[in-house]
Order: C-alpha cells, then structure tokens, then sequence
DNA sequence: GCCAACGTTGGC
DNA sequence: GCCAACGTTGGC
C-alpha cells in the first residue's frame, strides 16, 4: 500500500465533483514526474485530494480505482497517463497548506518543497501526521 | 549537448 | 496580478 497526494483546482475539479461522480478518469497530466507518479500507483492506494489555488487545502480522501492506462485525452501514444479515482470521504478538519508549510516535520513533504508537481508521493510518517491533523 | 527563451503552475 | 520555480523547446 502506497499512499499519495493528487491537485486539483476546485474551480476545475473538486472534492465536490468526485463526490458527486464517485468515480473519475484522472486525465492531463502533462509532466514527466507526475505522469510517473501516476503509473506507480497500485489499485486500492489511498490518495490526499488537495485543492490548490482558491482553497489550498486537503480536503478529502479517496482511492486508485484503475491503474495506469493511456491518456485518452493525449493524441501522443503512450506517452501520458490516466488512472481512475474513486471517492472515498472528506476529511474531518481539512488541513491547510500554511499548516504544512510551518511544520518542520513536512519540510520534506513534496508538496511543500516541489509546489509545481501535481501528483506525488507522501509517505507513510506523513500520512499519518496528516491523518492526524484532520481529525482521522 | 548546452543554454537562452519561453510557457505554466501555484503560492504570495 | 506578480513572480519564482521549474519544465520544455529549439537554435547553435
């Protein structure tokens, strides 16, 4: 079991969203380092759903439904990735960014040291952390 | 294969 | 809206 950290703009897609489709094909992804996060996940890996800009805060969790396949929003073979995400639930307190980033144990976090990357890994220390932080 | 120019992301 | 960080592109 891995455990991950996935962005999104909640104007684009949110929490919100998932929540209502249960399900979605978690496309576009257009950067080498996220594209391989993607096909590392394993079915069942729990992922952070983050908001970034507007809200910058995690706001819930949710699951790798499908593994790696081909983006089908991608013209360029397979070069770029998609893997399906399902709902799972919100956090009890969603944890902020400023939150992290003041935290001397989250210096490593990639989130807080890679702000670009949209997709990535968080360990298990760090999830815990953060776990508890929401109130899980 | 280097590196300048450019585009994008996302925190501020 | 700005700009730092970083990835990508293309001329040399």
């Amino acid at each position: 079991m891995n455990y991950w950290l996935i962005k999104s703009e909640p104007e684009e897609y949110s929490f919100a969203d998932l929540k209502k489709d249960t399900t979605t094909p978690w496309t576009g992804v257009r950067n080498y380092a996220a594209r391989n996060n993607l096909r590392a996940m394993k079915k069942g890996d729990l992922c952070m759903f983050y908001h970034s800009v507007s809200d910058k805060e995690i706001v819930g969790l949710c699951k790798v439904h499908k593994e790696a396949y081909i983006d089908p929003t991608s013209t360029d073979g397979d070069r770029w990735s998609a893997v399906d995400i399902k709902y799972l639930k919100p956090l009890k307190k969603p944890v902020h960014f400023h939150t992290l980033k003041a935290m001397e144990s989250m210096q490593t976090l990639e989130l807080v040291r890679l702000s670009r990357l949209s997709v990535m890994p968080v360990s298990e220390q760090h999830w815990d952390e953060i776990m508890a932080l929401a109130g899980m």
